[in-house]
RNA sequence: GGGCCCGUAGCUCAGCAAGGAUAGAGCGGCGGCCUUCUAAGCCGCAGGUCGGGGGUUCGAGUCCCCCCGGGCCCGCCA
């Protein structure tokens, strides 16, 4: 029978085998997976079919015609279910089902929430995203970053995963102690504006008052420039820090004192970064919330240095033998453990013939940067070594089975060396996966946290939402606060599908207007056809408790259809591939195919049997739909 | 210099994982459609050497090799 949850995908899986016997008939084993089954280019030709015939005619010194006709004769018909006939063309062999029954189990299937859900499996997932630095705002590379990671989160929770998102608060780096010391100098200051912000304009102004002192020419132009419109934007506090750092005899010193001073848990330390990070964290969560974007843990950075996770994780990587030491820093041998260790080499996708080869050559160096560095040489722990603690915690912490880490493709070089000492400290790295994402870029500038230059998703809302009450104005029957809830959704729908729907390898350049765009190919245009589904059916009073299939069939609502069948198939490949724009461009493509239907086939005024048969294809549309925006984050609306 | 990634319409992007039936959207441009379920919509027109060249194949945008162009990384930063 048909999987109630993906009657498609078991529909082509019954179609493979069914050809598979078939073939096994003229003495050929075939894998049933490696046969493709596809949508026909045309509905006269058949429903589904597979270019079989191509593909073992070299196996069974045939032509493709011939292979085709033979598997057709040699197929038994009555194993695929509601199949109604097989035909050879050409190369390929094409199936034709029982429309109506094909039909009804699609509708019939994607009018369930269970729709595409997997059964519940498997240890914990985590998800570890945004855990963005606390010294700026979250600016649209971070929002990029937060909307992958949420987004890929839902589609594995509906797949039956057990999910947990954590955010790494990154309090014990140079950049944030940086901020925390230029903080230093203005704690009798009250905050103005939103409390992120105003510690981003205080870590650029503190930033800048230190490269100050060495900069000369240009570089010095471009710092003041920066200033300036840093003082423009926040007013005196800039003012008040960069006095007080260029006053400073010693900032530079300052800062790595705090920063020693803050890993080893001093009071006097810990009472100003934590009072500065978590303002920071308040002002981040704020903006998350916005987006609905909730993260299950917040990790800090100097907790696993406080607990033990660092000091541990080092003593197991001395234990390994890949150790060094220089000047009091602490060091991992790649390159030796690369040359002696296979389970090390094949984090960097080096076999070990390959490692041997490349070493023969001289060359292996030089394709592998040969070691890294854990803690600095005054003892302080290095970025790495806290991100290899945290992978450790995730491990034998948490306990989970996998965790993607979203993080910038910029950083693949470390997330493959904290890999290669997972592996060293005994667990296997394959647990630890990078998920990979290109960054945002604004046109002309490059976005600086250090500049205070960013595109910050805070404004990015405001404008959005700015747009839309101003094209909501002339919509008649709406309150005031119906209109305000109504843009703030609309808002959302528009930056998380604008950030999402680009696939993570390729990097792209921030624009507004496409952000802001609220026609085709946009959040807001799924949402569009959202509240036009459900206005239809909030008219009707809910959908049709009988229908009957047969009163469906023009090519529109075929198409309808078709593509409402291939939801499961999409959120499969969108984890699989790592690529949660899939269902971006599939909420879209649904979005668009309803309405053409909806120009073309009025469903209220039709009459029975057309009405209701037209209602259930309405009410499946609008579940499917729901539910692929549900797992971008697009909020569902019933008007707008 | 080495490594990784990207190159498809004027612009922004799908299609490449598992090669398959005529290369698709949107924006922008031009022209149409609101007494009928929300026009944030729909229809039509114009727009393509799929970066270039080889190769594999019955078949290449998709796979392999070389080249060109762009991005990122190669820090006791994160």
């Amino acid at each position: 029978m048909l999987d109630s949850r993906d009657p498609l995908g078991s529909l082509k899986e019954h179609i493979a085998r069914g050809i598979a016997e078939a073939a096994s008939r003229l003495g050929l084993k075939v894998d049933p997976t490696e046969i493709p089954v596809q949508k026909t280019p045309s509905r006269e030709v058949g429903h589904l079919g597979s270019p079989i015939g191509f593909k073992l005619a070299g196996r069974l010194k045939m032509s493709p015609e011939e292979v085709s006709k033979n598997v057709v004769d040699r197929l038994n018909l009555s194993s695929i279910p509601i199949a109604a006939s097989a035909s050879p063309a050409r190369g390929f062999v094409n199936f034709r089902f029982d429309e109506p029954t094909l039909i009804r189990a699609i509708i019939d299937a994607a009018s369930s929430p269970e729709f595409g859900r997997g059964d519940v499996r498997g240890g914990v997932v985590m998800v570890e995203h945004t855990s963005a630095n606390p010294a700026h705002p979250l600016h649209v590379g971070s929002g990029r970053n937060a909307v992958i990671g949420d987004s890929y989160a839902r589609m594995l929770r509906h797949a039956g995963r057990r999910v947990e998102t954590h955010y790494l608060v990154n309090d014990s780096g140079n950049q944030t102690i940086l901020m925390s010391y230029g903080f230093s100098k203005v704690t009798g200051e009250k905050p103005k504006g939103k409390i992120d912000h105003w510690f981003g304009a205080v870590y650029a102004a503190t930033n800048i008052a230190i490269e100050l002192r060495r900069a000369e020419g240009e570089e010095r132009e471009r710092l003041e420039q920066a200033l300036d419109r840093l003082r423009a934007e926040h007013g005196e506090v800039v003012d008040k820090v960069f006095r007080a750092i260029r006053e400073d005899p010693d900032p530079e010193g300052g800062v790595r004192n705090l920063l020693a001073a803050y890993q080893a848990g001093e009071t006097w330390a810990k009472e100003i970064v934590r009072a500065a990070v978590e303002s920071v964290m308040e002002g981040f969560v704020d903006t998350l919330d916005r987006l609905d974007i909730k993260h299950d843990a917040y990790d800090w950075e100097s907790d696993l240095i406080w607990n033990g996770w660092t000091a541990e994780m080092l003593e197991r990587l001395k234990d390994s033998g890949y150790v060094g030491f220089e000047g009091g820093a602490a060091y991992v041998d790649l390159a030796r453990a690369i040359r002696e260790r296979e389970d090390v080499a094949r984090v960097f996708g080096l076999t070990a013939e390959r490692v041997r080869e490349l070493d023969a050559e001289g060359r292996l160096e030089e394709v592998v940067p040969p070691k890294f560095y854990l803690t600095r040489s005054d003892g302080t722990w290095l970025y790495t070594a806290t991100d290899v603690a945290y992978s450790l915690y995730k491990i034998e912490g948490v306990g989970v089975e996998v965790c993607h880490n979203v993080i910038g493709a910029e950083q693949r070089l470390e997330q493959l060396q904290v890999r290669a000492s997972v592996a060293l400290a005994g667990e296997d790295p394959d647990r630890i996966q990078h998920f990979s994402y290109e960054m945002v870029n604004l046109v002309g500038v490059a976005m600086s946290g250090r500049l205070g230059i960013y595109v910050t998703l805070d404004e990015l809302m405001d404008e959005a939402k700015r747009k839309v009450v101003e094209l909501l104005r002339d919509r008649p029957g709406l309150s005031q606060e119906e209109a305000e809830e109504i843009a703030e959704k609309v808002a959302v729908g528009a930056i998380r599908f604008a950030l999402l729907s680009v696939d993570p390898s390729k990097p792209v350049v921030f624009s507004w207007d496409r952000v802001l765009n609220l026609e085709a190919n946009s959040g807001p245009f799924t949402q569009y056809a959202y509240t036009r589904a459900s206005g239809i059916l909030r008219k009707a009073g809910g959908s049709p408790r009988e229908y009957q299939a047969a009163a469906l069939g023009t090519d529109g609502e075929y198409d309808l259809v078709m593509h409402l069948a291939e939801f499961p198939e999409t959120l499969r490949s969108a984890i699989s591939l790592r690529r949660p724009d899939v269902v971006a461009q599939y909420a879209n493509e649904l979005a668009a195919r309803f309405n053409k239907f909806y120009e073309t086939h009025p469903v209220l005024p039709a009459e029975e049997p057309t009405r209701s048969a037209r209602l259930a294809l309405v009410s499946a549309v609008r579940n499917t739909l729901g539910l692929a925006m549900d797992l971008i984050g697009v909020p569902r609306l019933e008007k707008m």
